[in-house]
RNA sequence: GGCCCCAUCGUCUAACGGUUAGGACAGCGGGUUUUCAAUCCGUUAACCGGAGUUCAACUCUCCGUGGGGCUGCCA
């Protein structure tokens, strides 16, 4: 599953690498074996090339939809790189950085809650740190279980300038000894992160805030290797309504429901992209390639954004309405079909999906919103007769004769919207009635709706024998 | 508990020492209109608190307070 925070992130990263003319790598970090969910992969490329996050590099979609690795730094799955891991942990370990550490889960968890009752900061307290190298090797042979730790140099600080968050300080003495490598054989993130994006030559490293305080492990990390860092973005979090981290449990946070829901890629990016960021100008529309000409980290706040849905229905909206009619009847015709066949070879389509763009908000609504073009509605008396437009259920049968006969009196070659409104405006006028008390009757009866596209243009789309016997109770 | 980060309308945000604190969404009111939608206009609504620096602080500094993240052989 693609959580809709890692889309934020990556449209930011994507984004980035546009703008600098870099190469946006989707590498798939696959380390922890308990975790493993069967399709995931294939759901995060799917879903970030619906998207248009397209991957330059890396695990992608080929030309035929399958997926595959392209690259010259691969694999880019995290394990299949084991070796590469092993490699390089050993390194850390022959230059002093790293040691063994055996010490078991239920002695750690011990070990966590004393410092707890001593109201301690939660540390590994090094036990293993100076084994010597004999006993080490005995343990090994002997098949103990162990993990690898970097060995954080403690008196000092390190300083660094995120691109966003400017200038971070952290003091050695608070970093733990981090697990680099598991006793699965597996790295953490850490030693993954650090590694891949060496030799996958990263030099921008876009992610959540989250990662913040594991930041200084991975500066120390790259030292220890003698590599130069990427340069970091943390990007502010995604916000629950109570202002936590944007969780399952509050919200739905798969990337891939909100295009079953009916979500356009244009609306979510833009949505995303104004959460944590703004133009600097009132400009609130952005196509993705308007965003990658305007996108600066510069503009990226530092404080996390509630994740609110009331503006997205906005913007799925506005995407809408932008989609050309031609693309939008396109859009809409099959659904349309599944449900009226008539729809498929329907001559008049087009005009009839024009009526419904600028009242729609999901394209499922379509067919239901088309229905009475397929299907003859059943209008009640209850429904023709409206109070608001002062006619009462008496006034019904008279005003459908008016109605009726104004129709008739067009000839079937003359059936155009046009004729339409000019029959029934002196039709109005010659029964004195008001506009509202004519015309609402005669929307109601052609559709069966409370509300629908107006009278006059729903009569042009239907054939001029149709909207006669529809007028009636 | 420890470390780190953050703080402007309900929400997303603008302001980079001098503004009647601006925009957008939502809300409310109205115009247009045959209904709904769309659209247009108007409107309610915010600088967390306290010191300090300064002629002048939303803006800079410090201290509070509040919120969040991390604190896993998860990422």
């Amino acid at each position: 599953m693609l959580h809709i925070g890692g889309v934020r992130t990556a449209l930011f990263a994507w984004l980035m690498a546009k703008k600098t003319g870099g190469t946006f790598t989707l590498r798939i970090e696959d380390t922890d074996q308990a975790r493993e969910v069967a399709g995931a992969t294939e759901n995060i490329v799917r879903t970030l090339t619906w998207l248009g996050l397209t991957p330059d590099e890396g695990v992608m979609l080929s030309a035929d939809g399958r997926i595959l690795e392209q690259g010259e730094y691969g694999p880019y799955h995290q394990s299949k790189r084991l070796p590469i891991y092993r490699k390089h942990v050993d390194q850390l370990l022959a230059d002093g950085h790293a040691y063994h550490c055996f010490c078991t889960s239920e002695r750690l968890d011990q070990m966590r809650k004393d410092q707890e009752k001593r109201r301690q900061a939660s540390m590994y307290d090094r036990t293993c740190m100076d084994l010597p190298e004999e006993e080490v090797s005995k343990r090994i042979a002997a098949g103990e279980k162990y993990v690898i730790r970097m060995k954080v140099p403690r008196e000092e600080t390190i300083t660094y300038e995120d691109a966003i968050y400017g200038t971070l300080t952290f003091k050695g003495h608070t970093i733990d000894d981090q697990v680099l490598l598991k006793s699965d054989g597996f790295p953490t993130y850490h030693l993954a992160h650090v590694v891949d994006d060496h030799l996958m030559k990263m030099d921008m490293v876009n992610r959540g805030e989250e990662w913040l305080s594991s930041l200084p492990k991975h500066l120390l990390l790259f030292r220890f290797f003698g590599w130069t860092p990427p340069r970091y973005a943390h990007v502010p979090l995604l916000l629950n309504k109570d202002r936590s981290k944007l969780s399952k449990r509050q919200n739905d946070v798969a990337a891939e429901h909100y295009k079953e829901k009916g979500y356009l890629p244009e609306a979510i990016i833009n949505f995303l992209a104004l959460l944590g960021w703004n133009p600097g100008t009132t400009q609130e529309l952005f196509s993705l390639s308007e965003l990658i000409d305007v996108f600066s980290l510069e503009h990226v706040h530092t404080s996390g954004a509630v994740f609110d849905l009331e503006k997205l229905d906005w913007l799925q909206g506005q995407w809408m309405r932008k989609i050309s009619k031609e693309d939008f009847a396109a859009r809409i015709q099959s659904l349309v079909t599944e449900k009226f066949s008539a729809a498929a070879t329907d001559p008049n389509f087009a005009e009839r999906a024009a009526l419904i763009q600028e009242r729609i908000t999901f394209f499922s609504e379509a067919p239901d919103m088309l229905s009475y073009f397929y299907e003859t509605p059943k209008p009640t008396l209850a429904l023709l007769a409206n109070p608001k437009q002062k006619i009462t259920e008496a006034d019904v049968p008279k005003i459908l004769e008016i109605l009726k006969k104004a129709l008739e009196s067009i000839a079937e070659n003359d059936w155009s919207h046009q004729k339409i409104v000019a029959a029934l405006e002196s039709a109005i006028v010659m029964s004195g009635l008001k506009k509202g008390q004519m015309l609402w009757p005669l929307r109601a009866a052609l559709t069966g709706r409370e509300y629908s596209p107006g009278a006059y243009e729903v009569a042009a789309l239907l054939s001029r024998r149709e909207a006669i016997d529809r007028i009636k109770i």
